[in-house]
DNA sequence: TCAAAAGTGTTCATCTTACACCCATGG
DNA sequence: CCATGGGTGTAAGATGAACACTTTTGA
Protein backbone atom coordinates (compact mmCIF):
# COMPACT_ATOMS: atom_id res chain seq x y z
CA UNK A 1 0.00 0.00 0.00
CA UNK A 2 1.57 3.66 -0.55
CA UNK A 3 -0.55 6.93 -0.68
CA UNK A 4 -0.15 9.55 -3.45
CA UNK A 5 0.23 13.24 -3.23
CA UNK A 6 0.41 15.89 -5.36
CA UNK A 7 3.21 17.93 -3.20
CA UNK A 8 5.18 16.64 -0.90
CA UNK A 9 4.35 16.13 2.89
CA UNK A 10 6.21 16.45 5.74
CA UNK A 11 5.55 13.95 8.48
CA UNK A 12 3.92 14.65 11.62
CA UNK A 13 4.44 13.00 15.16
CA UNK A 14 3.83 13.95 18.83
CA UNK A 15 6.25 14.08 21.42
CA UNK A 16 5.52 14.07 25.24
CA UNK A 17 7.33 15.23 28.11
CA UNK A 18 6.34 13.73 30.93
CA UNK A 19 7.20 15.39 33.86
CA UNK A 20 7.30 13.65 37.74
CA UNK A 21 8.58 14.43 41.28
CA UNK A 22 9.92 12.47 44.09
CA UNK A 23 11.86 13.48 47.17
CA UNK A 24 15.17 14.70 45.41
CA UNK A 25 14.09 16.23 42.17
CA UNK A 26 12.02 17.02 39.15
CA UNK A 27 12.16 14.36 36.64
CA UNK A 28 11.52 13.44 32.99
CA UNK A 29 10.61 10.51 31.58
CA UNK A 30 12.48 9.25 28.54
CA UNK A 31 13.22 5.97 26.55
CA UNK A 32 15.89 4.61 24.96
CA UNK A 33 15.14 4.15 21.12
CA UNK A 34 14.71 0.85 19.75
CA UNK A 35 15.84 1.80 16.25
CA UNK A 36 17.42 4.22 13.80
CA UNK A 37 18.06 6.94 13.42
CA UNK A 38 19.40 7.64 16.93
CA UNK A 39 19.14 3.72 18.17
CA UNK A 40 20.49 3.26 21.64
CA UNK A 41 19.61 7.05 22.32
CA UNK A 42 17.53 8.62 24.73
CA UNK A 43 14.37 10.38 23.75
CA UNK A 44 11.46 11.62 24.65
CA UNK A 45 8.20 9.37 24.07
CA UNK A 46 6.18 9.81 21.00
CA UNK A 47 5.71 8.69 17.76
CA UNK A 48 3.84 9.33 14.36
CA UNK A 49 0.18 10.89 14.16
CA UNK A 50 -2.33 8.80 12.17
CA UNK A 51 -4.46 10.27 9.37
CA UNK A 52 -7.82 10.86 11.02
CA UNK A 53 -6.23 11.10 14.49
CA UNK A 54 -6.64 14.07 16.43
CA UNK A 55 -3.51 15.22 17.73
CA UNK A 56 -4.64 15.25 21.73
CA UNK A 57 -5.63 11.68 21.04
CA UNK A 58 -2.37 10.65 18.72
CA UNK A 59 -0.21 12.11 22.18
CA UNK A 60 -2.12 10.03 24.27
CA UNK A 61 -2.12 6.86 22.80
CA UNK A 62 1.55 7.62 22.40
CA UNK A 63 2.16 7.93 25.58
CA UNK A 64 -0.10 5.06 26.75
CA UNK A 65 1.70 2.51 23.94
CA UNK A 66 5.29 3.63 25.03
CA UNK A 67 5.37 3.99 28.71
CA UNK A 68 2.37 2.24 30.18
CA UNK A 69 1.07 5.93 31.40
CA UNK A 70 -2.57 7.35 31.12
CA UNK A 71 -4.77 9.53 32.37
CA UNK A 72 -2.22 11.80 32.73
CA UNK A 73 -2.77 16.23 32.59
CA UNK A 74 -1.43 16.13 29.14
CA UNK A 75 -1.20 19.82 27.01
CA UNK A 76 -0.40 20.89 23.92
CA UNK A 77 3.15 22.92 24.32
CA UNK A 78 4.70 23.50 20.77
CA UNK A 79 5.23 22.93 17.66
CA UNK A 80 8.62 22.04 16.16
CA UNK A 81 8.93 22.32 12.66
CA UNK A 82 12.75 22.91 11.78
CA UNK A 83 13.46 20.92 8.54
CA UNK A 84 16.59 20.02 9.95
CA UNK A 85 15.59 18.59 13.21
CA UNK A 86 15.07 14.48 12.18
CA UNK A 87 18.01 13.58 9.73
CA UNK A 88 15.82 11.09 7.23
CA UNK A 89 13.07 13.74 6.22
CA UNK A 90 11.63 16.90 6.99
CA UNK A 91 9.73 16.08 10.14
CA UNK A 92 7.37 18.40 11.92
CA UNK A 93 6.69 17.35 15.88
CA UNK A 94 3.90 18.26 18.19
CA UNK A 95 5.16 18.45 21.20
CA UNK A 96 2.89 17.97 24.22
CA UNK A 97 3.91 18.38 27.85
CA UNK A 98 2.75 16.06 30.96
CA UNK A 99 2.48 15.93 34.92
CA UNK A 100 2.04 12.67 36.59
CA UNK A 101 2.58 11.55 40.47
CA UNK A 102 5.51 9.78 40.39
CA UNK A 103 4.65 7.32 42.67
CA UNK A 104 3.01 4.01 41.76
CA UNK A 105 3.90 4.57 38.19
CA UNK A 106 6.88 2.24 37.81
CA UNK A 107 7.30 2.90 34.07
CA UNK A 108 8.03 -0.22 31.97
CA UNK A 109 8.45 0.04 28.59
CA UNK A 110 5.64 -2.16 27.75
CA UNK A 111 5.88 -1.75 24.11
CA UNK A 112 8.52 -1.35 21.30
CA UNK A 113 10.87 1.49 23.13
CA UNK A 114 13.77 -0.43 24.52
CA UNK A 115 13.81 0.51 27.52
CA UNK A 116 11.82 3.45 29.56
CA UNK A 117 13.48 5.17 32.67
CA UNK A 118 13.01 8.75 34.53
CA UNK A 119 15.79 11.26 34.32
CA UNK A 120 16.30 14.43 37.19
CA UNK A 121 15.92 17.36 34.13
CA UNK A 122 19.64 18.55 35.76
CA UNK A 123 20.97 15.63 35.05
CA UNK A 124 19.50 14.59 31.43
CA UNK A 125 21.64 12.41 29.31
CA UNK A 126 22.20 13.32 25.69
CA UNK A 127 19.02 13.36 23.67
CA UNK A 128 17.96 12.62 20.32
CA UNK A 129 16.51 14.69 17.80
CA UNK A 130 16.14 18.18 19.36
CA UNK A 131 14.92 16.88 22.21
CA UNK A 132 16.80 18.84 24.34
CA UNK A 133 15.54 21.83 23.04
CA UNK A 134 11.83 20.70 23.44
CA UNK A 135 12.66 19.41 27.30
CA UNK A 136 13.80 23.05 27.64
CA UNK A 137 10.37 24.72 26.51
CA UNK A 138 8.22 22.61 28.54
CA UNK A 139 10.79 23.29 31.62
CA UNK A 140 10.13 26.76 30.68
CA UNK A 141 6.22 26.32 30.06
CA UNK A 142 5.91 24.57 33.44
CA UNK A 143 7.36 27.11 35.60
CA UNK A 144 5.32 29.95 33.96
CA UNK A 145 2.30 27.78 34.36
CA UNK A 146 2.86 26.80 37.52
CA UNK A 147 2.93 30.15 39.55
CA UNK A 148 -0.81 31.10 37.89
CA UNK A 149 -2.49 27.71 36.96
CA UNK A 150 -2.83 24.90 39.76
CA UNK A 151 -1.14 22.44 37.57
CA UNK A 152 1.35 21.14 39.85
CA UNK A 153 -1.17 19.17 41.98
CA UNK A 154 -1.30 16.68 39.83
CA UNK A 155 2.56 16.08 40.09
CA UNK A 156 1.82 15.50 43.96
CA UNK A 157 -0.31 12.13 45.03
CA UNK A 158 -3.65 13.03 45.70
CA UNK A 159 -2.96 13.76 49.68
CA UNK A 160 -0.26 15.42 50.39
CA UNK A 161 1.40 17.86 53.18
CA UNK A 162 1.98 21.54 52.71
CA UNK A 163 5.50 20.91 52.62
CA UNK A 164 5.23 18.44 50.08
CA UNK A 165 3.42 21.30 47.90
CA UNK A 166 5.92 24.00 48.95
CA UNK A 167 9.09 21.21 47.79
CA UNK A 168 6.88 20.89 44.87
CA UNK A 169 7.08 24.76 44.39
CA UNK A 170 10.95 25.02 45.40
CA UNK A 171 11.58 22.44 43.02
CA UNK A 172 10.29 23.25 39.48
CA UNK A 173 10.54 26.93 40.14
CA UNK A 174 14.35 26.64 41.83
CA UNK A 175 13.78 28.97 44.40
CA UNK A 176 13.92 28.57 48.61
CA UNK A 177 10.11 29.81 49.86
CA UNK A 178 9.39 31.00 53.67
CA UNK A 179 7.22 28.23 55.29
CA UNK A 180 5.06 30.55 57.41
CA UNK A 181 4.55 32.70 54.06
CA UNK A 182 3.83 29.35 52.24
CA UNK A 183 1.50 28.21 54.31
CA UNK A 184 -0.43 31.31 54.90
CA UNK A 185 -0.49 32.31 51.28
CA UNK A 186 -2.22 28.69 49.93
CA UNK A 187 -4.30 28.20 52.67
CA UNK A 188 -6.01 31.67 51.89
CA UNK A 189 -6.21 30.85 48.65
CA UNK A 190 -8.92 28.00 49.68
CA UNK A 191 -8.07 25.52 46.97
CA UNK A 192 -7.46 23.28 49.78
CA UNK A 193 -9.20 20.22 51.29
CA UNK A 194 -8.30 19.24 54.55
CA UNK A 195 -8.70 15.27 55.16
CA UNK A 196 -8.90 15.50 58.17
CA UNK A 197 -5.88 12.41 58.23
CA UNK A 198 -2.38 12.82 58.85
CA UNK A 199 1.05 11.36 57.38
CA UNK A 200 1.44 7.77 58.99
CA UNK A 201 4.67 5.75 59.63
CA UNK A 202 7.15 8.56 59.67
CA UNK A 203 9.26 9.18 62.59
CA UNK A 204 8.58 12.87 63.88
CA UNK A 205 5.43 14.95 64.45
CA UNK A 206 2.76 13.59 61.52
CA UNK A 207 1.75 16.64 59.36
CA UNK A 208 -1.88 17.23 57.93
CA UNK A 209 -2.83 15.87 54.97
CA UNK A 210 -4.63 17.83 52.32
CA UNK A 211 -6.45 17.36 48.85
CA UNK A 212 -6.98 19.77 46.17
CA UNK A 213 -10.27 21.47 45.35
CA UNK A 214 -11.04 20.94 42.14
CA UNK A 215 -14.75 22.22 42.82
CA UNK A 216 -13.51 25.51 44.75
CA UNK A 217 -11.09 26.13 42.16
CA UNK A 218 -13.51 26.24 39.56
CA UNK A 219 -15.67 28.70 41.73
CA UNK A 220 -13.37 31.22 42.53
CA UNK A 221 -12.07 31.13 39.18
CA UNK A 222 -15.66 32.11 37.45
CA UNK A 223 -15.55 34.49 39.96
CA UNK A 224 -12.39 36.11 38.56
CA UNK A 225 -10.25 35.53 41.39
CA UNK A 226 -7.03 34.29 40.50
CA UNK A 227 -4.82 31.23 41.22
CA UNK A 228 -0.71 32.46 42.21
CA UNK A 229 1.61 31.06 44.55
CA UNK B 1 4.72 14.64 -10.31
CA UNK B 2 3.39 13.37 -7.36
CA UNK B 3 4.83 11.97 -3.86
CA UNK B 4 4.33 8.60 -2.58
CA UNK B 5 4.52 7.75 1.32
CA UNK B 6 3.59 4.32 2.62
CA UNK B 7 1.68 5.86 5.17
CA UNK B 8 -0.86 8.70 4.53
CA UNK B 9 0.40 11.66 5.58
CA UNK B 10 -2.09 14.66 6.93
CA UNK B 11 -1.37 18.17 5.10
CA UNK B 12 0.46 20.66 7.41
CA UNK B 13 -0.35 24.87 6.88
CA UNK B 14 -0.20 27.50 8.85
CA UNK B 15 -2.32 30.23 9.28
CA UNK B 16 -1.79 33.78 11.12
CA UNK B 17 -4.12 35.91 13.40
CA UNK B 18 -2.96 39.64 13.17
CA UNK B 19 -3.97 41.88 15.46
CA UNK B 20 -4.18 45.64 14.49
CA UNK B 21 -5.45 48.47 16.51
CA UNK B 22 -7.42 51.96 15.66
CA UNK B 23 -8.54 54.47 17.72
CA UNK B 24 -12.23 52.28 17.81
CA UNK B 25 -11.34 48.73 18.71
CA UNK B 26 -9.02 45.54 18.33
CA UNK B 27 -8.82 44.70 14.83
CA UNK B 28 -8.14 40.94 12.94
CA UNK B 29 -7.43 40.99 9.35
CA UNK B 30 -8.92 38.64 7.23
CA UNK B 31 -9.32 37.58 3.70
CA UNK B 32 -11.98 36.89 1.42
CA UNK B 33 -11.32 33.56 0.23
CA UNK B 34 -10.58 32.97 -3.52
CA UNK B 35 -11.05 29.32 -4.03
CA UNK B 36 -13.05 26.46 -2.66
CA UNK B 37 -13.60 25.29 0.06
CA UNK B 38 -15.66 28.01 1.52
CA UNK B 39 -15.20 30.13 -1.36
CA UNK B 40 -15.98 33.65 -0.52
CA UNK B 41 -15.85 33.76 3.11
CA UNK B 42 -13.63 35.77 5.52
CA UNK B 43 -10.93 33.31 6.32
CA UNK B 44 -7.45 33.83 8.27
CA UNK B 45 -4.53 34.57 5.91
CA UNK B 46 -2.45 31.06 5.74
CA UNK B 47 -1.45 28.42 3.45
CA UNK B 48 0.41 25.19 2.95
CA UNK B 49 3.77 24.60 3.92
CA UNK B 50 6.19 24.13 1.87
CA UNK B 51 8.89 20.69 2.87
CA UNK B 52 11.86 21.94 3.92
CA UNK B 53 10.84 25.25 5.07
CA UNK B 54 10.13 25.89 8.55
CA UNK B 55 7.26 26.76 10.14
CA UNK B 56 7.97 30.23 11.21
CA UNK B 57 9.65 31.10 7.68
CA UNK B 58 6.09 29.55 6.48
CA UNK B 59 4.02 32.19 8.38
CA UNK B 60 5.80 35.01 7.06
CA UNK B 61 5.89 33.88 3.38
CA UNK B 62 2.17 33.47 3.65
CA UNK B 63 1.39 36.70 5.90
CA UNK B 64 3.41 38.65 2.82
CA UNK B 65 2.41 37.26 0.40
CA UNK B 66 -1.36 37.27 1.19
CA UNK B 67 -1.43 40.56 2.77
CA UNK B 68 1.92 42.52 1.25
CA UNK B 69 2.39 42.38 5.16
CA UNK B 70 6.01 42.16 6.84
CA UNK B 71 8.62 42.40 9.46
CA UNK B 72 5.07 42.22 12.19
CA UNK B 73 5.74 40.51 15.22
CA UNK B 74 5.16 36.79 14.83
CA UNK B 75 5.17 34.00 17.54
CA UNK B 76 3.45 30.86 17.37
CA UNK B 77 0.32 30.11 18.77
CA UNK B 78 -1.13 26.43 19.04
CA UNK B 79 -1.32 23.89 16.45
CA UNK B 80 -4.94 22.60 15.47
CA UNK B 81 -5.55 19.08 14.56
CA UNK B 82 -8.90 18.19 14.68
CA UNK B 83 -9.57 15.57 11.87
CA UNK B 84 -12.62 17.41 10.79
CA UNK B 85 -11.65 20.74 10.60
CA UNK B 86 -11.28 20.76 6.70
CA UNK B 87 -13.83 19.39 4.68
CA UNK B 88 -11.18 18.29 2.35
CA UNK B 89 -9.12 15.93 4.13
CA UNK B 90 -7.21 16.17 7.61
CA UNK B 91 -4.76 19.20 7.50
CA UNK B 92 -3.20 19.81 10.57
CA UNK B 93 -2.84 23.69 11.00
CA UNK B 94 -0.03 25.38 13.28
CA UNK B 95 -1.33 28.87 13.89
CA UNK B 96 0.83 32.08 14.73
CA UNK B 97 -0.48 35.60 16.45
CA UNK B 98 0.78 38.96 14.84
CA UNK B 99 0.68 42.19 16.05
CA UNK B 100 1.31 44.91 13.74
CA UNK B 101 0.25 48.92 13.46
CA UNK B 102 -2.60 49.79 11.52
CA UNK B 103 -1.27 53.05 10.67
CA UNK B 104 0.10 52.95 7.19
CA UNK B 105 -0.49 49.43 6.72
CA UNK B 106 -3.25 49.89 4.33
CA UNK B 107 -4.48 46.59 3.31
CA UNK B 108 -4.41 45.48 -0.50
CA UNK B 109 -4.68 41.86 -1.37
CA UNK B 110 -1.49 42.14 -3.57
CA UNK B 111 -1.74 38.48 -4.34
CA UNK B 112 -4.37 35.16 -5.23
CA UNK B 113 -6.59 36.38 -2.21
CA UNK B 114 -10.01 38.08 -3.57
CA UNK B 115 -9.33 40.55 -1.00
CA UNK B 116 -8.03 41.60 2.64
CA UNK B 117 -9.49 43.69 5.31
CA UNK B 118 -9.84 44.69 9.14
CA UNK B 119 -12.13 43.64 11.20
CA UNK B 120 -13.12 44.64 15.00
CA UNK B 121 -12.66 41.50 16.46
CA UNK B 122 -16.11 42.28 18.57
CA UNK B 123 -17.35 42.33 15.50
CA UNK B 124 -16.59 39.58 12.85
CA UNK B 125 -18.43 37.83 9.78
CA UNK B 126 -18.36 34.30 10.15
CA UNK B 127 -14.96 32.20 9.27
CA UNK B 128 -13.90 29.69 7.14
CA UNK B 129 -12.79 26.42 8.68
CA UNK B 130 -12.33 26.51 12.60
CA UNK B 131 -10.98 29.76 12.39
CA UNK B 132 -13.30 31.54 14.98
CA UNK B 133 -11.53 29.00 17.21
CA UNK B 134 -8.22 30.08 16.42
CA UNK B 135 -9.10 33.49 16.86
CA UNK B 136 -10.43 33.22 20.39
CA UNK B 137 -7.30 31.49 21.20
CA UNK B 138 -5.32 33.88 19.96
CA UNK B 139 -7.13 36.59 21.97
CA UNK B 140 -6.81 34.40 24.79
CA UNK B 141 -2.78 34.51 24.32
CA UNK B 142 -2.67 38.53 23.42
CA UNK B 143 -4.91 38.91 26.76
CA UNK B 144 -3.00 36.69 28.39
CA UNK B 145 0.65 37.72 27.60
CA UNK B 146 0.21 41.80 27.23
CA UNK B 147 -0.09 42.00 30.88
CA UNK B 148 3.47 40.92 31.65
CA UNK B 149 5.19 41.01 28.38
CA UNK B 150 5.69 44.37 26.73
CA UNK B 151 4.23 43.05 23.45
CA UNK B 152 1.73 45.75 23.22
CA UNK B 153 4.06 47.94 21.96
CA UNK B 154 4.06 46.34 18.12
CA UNK B 155 0.36 47.43 18.34
CA UNK B 156 1.23 51.35 18.36
CA UNK B 157 2.89 53.42 16.31
CA UNK B 158 6.32 53.95 17.13
CA UNK B 159 6.36 57.08 18.77
CA UNK B 160 3.30 57.58 20.93
CA UNK B 161 1.45 58.97 24.16
CA UNK B 162 0.15 57.77 27.28
CA UNK B 163 -3.02 57.86 26.77
CA UNK B 164 -2.82 55.89 23.53
CA UNK B 165 -0.79 53.05 25.38
CA UNK B 166 -3.46 53.29 28.23
CA UNK B 167 -6.07 52.78 25.31
CA UNK B 168 -5.05 50.02 23.74
CA UNK B 169 -4.61 48.11 27.01
CA UNK B 170 -8.26 49.15 28.09
CA UNK B 171 -8.92 47.25 24.23
CA UNK B 172 -7.28 44.61 24.68
CA UNK B 173 -8.42 43.77 28.86
CA UNK B 174 -11.15 45.10 27.91
CA UNK B 175 -11.54 47.09 31.14
CA UNK B 176 -10.73 50.60 32.56
CA UNK B 177 -8.05 52.18 34.05
CA UNK B 178 -7.23 55.07 36.17
CA UNK B 179 -5.28 57.35 34.21
CA UNK B 180 -3.15 58.55 37.58
CA UNK B 181 -2.28 54.80 38.46
CA UNK B 182 -1.69 53.50 34.91
CA UNK B 183 0.99 56.57 34.41
CA UNK B 184 2.49 56.36 37.53
CA UNK B 185 3.27 52.47 36.92
CA UNK B 186 4.27 52.50 33.22
CA UNK B 187 6.49 55.37 33.85
CA UNK B 188 8.14 53.69 36.81
CA UNK B 189 8.95 50.73 35.33
CA UNK B 190 11.73 52.29 33.40
CA UNK B 191 10.93 51.28 29.89
CA UNK B 192 9.06 54.08 28.09
CA UNK B 193 11.74 56.51 26.84
CA UNK B 194 10.41 60.35 26.77
CA UNK B 195 11.34 61.80 22.83
CA UNK B 196 10.76 65.29 23.92
CA UNK B 197 8.45 65.99 21.24
CA UNK B 198 4.55 66.49 21.37
CA UNK B 199 1.76 65.71 19.59
CA UNK B 200 1.24 68.15 16.45
CA UNK B 201 -2.45 69.05 14.82
CA UNK B 202 -4.60 68.59 17.69
CA UNK B 203 -6.67 70.74 19.40
CA UNK B 204 -5.95 70.64 22.95
CA UNK B 205 -3.34 70.45 24.94
CA UNK B 206 -0.53 68.28 22.95
CA UNK B 207 0.77 65.56 24.90
CA UNK B 208 4.24 64.12 25.21
CA UNK B 209 5.51 61.44 22.96
CA UNK B 210 7.41 58.02 23.85
CA UNK B 211 9.18 55.26 22.49
CA UNK B 212 9.27 51.99 24.20
CA UNK B 213 13.04 51.19 24.90
CA UNK B 214 14.13 47.73 24.26
CA UNK B 215 17.54 48.15 26.05
CA UNK B 216 16.39 49.42 28.93
CA UNK B 217 13.68 46.66 28.96
CA UNK B 218 16.21 44.03 27.97
CA UNK B 219 18.80 45.18 31.01
CA UNK B 220 15.51 44.89 33.49
CA UNK B 221 14.32 41.64 31.59
CA UNK B 222 17.86 40.51 32.49
CA UNK B 223 18.51 41.58 36.03
CA UNK B 224 14.99 39.44 36.54
CA UNK B 225 12.72 42.43 37.22
CA UNK B 226 9.40 41.71 35.13
CA UNK B 227 7.18 43.72 33.35
CA UNK B 228 3.81 43.84 34.47
CA UNK B 229 1.00 46.27 34.19
C1' DT C 1 15.79 12.48 75.73
C1' DC C 2 16.94 13.34 71.27
C1' DA C 3 16.26 14.10 66.39
C1' DA C 4 13.33 15.63 62.87
C1' DA C 5 9.91 17.95 60.91
C1' DA C 6 5.21 20.42 62.00
C1' DG C 7 3.12 24.31 63.08
C1' DT C 8 2.35 29.18 64.22
C1' DG C 9 2.16 35.74 64.35
C1' DT C 10 3.91 40.13 64.08
C1' DT C 11 6.15 43.96 62.12
C1' DC C 12 7.69 46.89 58.40
C1' DA C 13 7.97 48.14 53.79
C1' DT C 14 5.82 48.15 49.46
C1' DC C 15 2.20 48.24 46.26
C1' DT C 16 -2.61 49.09 44.94
C1' DT C 17 -6.61 51.71 44.71
C1' DA C 18 -9.62 55.45 44.86
C1' DC C 19 -10.28 59.93 43.89
C1' DA C 20 -10.68 65.69 41.54
C1' DC C 21 -8.78 69.57 39.87
C1' DC C 22 -5.95 72.87 37.05
C1' DC C 23 -3.38 73.32 32.56
C1' DA C 24 -2.33 74.05 27.68
C1' DT C 25 -3.91 74.41 23.12
C1' DG C 26 -6.67 75.29 18.92
C1' DG C 27 -10.88 76.67 17.12
C1' DC D 1 -13.75 81.88 25.99
C1' DC D 2 -14.80 77.32 25.53
C1' DA D 3 -14.16 72.49 24.53
C1' DT D 4 -10.95 68.90 24.71
C1' DG D 5 -7.90 65.99 26.47
C1' DG D 6 -3.14 66.45 29.25
C1' DG D 7 -1.16 66.20 33.36
C1' DT D 8 -0.54 65.72 38.44
C1' DG D 9 -0.49 63.80 44.44
C1' DT D 10 -2.16 61.87 48.59
C1' DA D 11 -4.17 58.90 51.94
C1' DA D 12 -5.97 54.34 53.36
C1' DG D 13 -5.95 49.63 52.78
C1' DA D 14 -3.95 45.32 51.15
C1' DT D 15 -0.21 42.56 50.24
C1' DG D 16 4.50 40.68 50.52
C1' DA D 17 8.86 39.75 53.00
C1' DA D 18 11.59 38.88 56.88
C1' DC D 19 12.13 36.46 60.86
C1' DA D 20 12.50 32.17 65.58
C1' DC D 21 10.55 29.43 68.68
C1' DT D 22 7.41 25.67 70.58
C1' DT D 23 5.07 21.21 69.63
C1' DT D 24 4.56 16.46 68.43
C1' DT D 25 6.12 12.02 67.45
C1' DG D 26 8.94 7.81 67.00
C1' DA D 27 13.20 5.79 67.77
Amino acid sequence: MSYNYEYARAALTVDCVVFGLDDESLKVMLIERAIKPFKGKWALPGGFVNVGESLDDAAERELREETGLRQVFLEQLYTFGNPKRDPREHVVSVAYFALTNLEGHDVKADTDAANAAWFAVDDLPQLAFDHEAIVEAALDRLKGKVRYRPVGFELLPEKFTLTQMQKMYEMILEKEMDKRNFRKKVLKLGVLRDTNEVQKDVSHRAAKLYEFDEKAYRKLEKAGINFEV
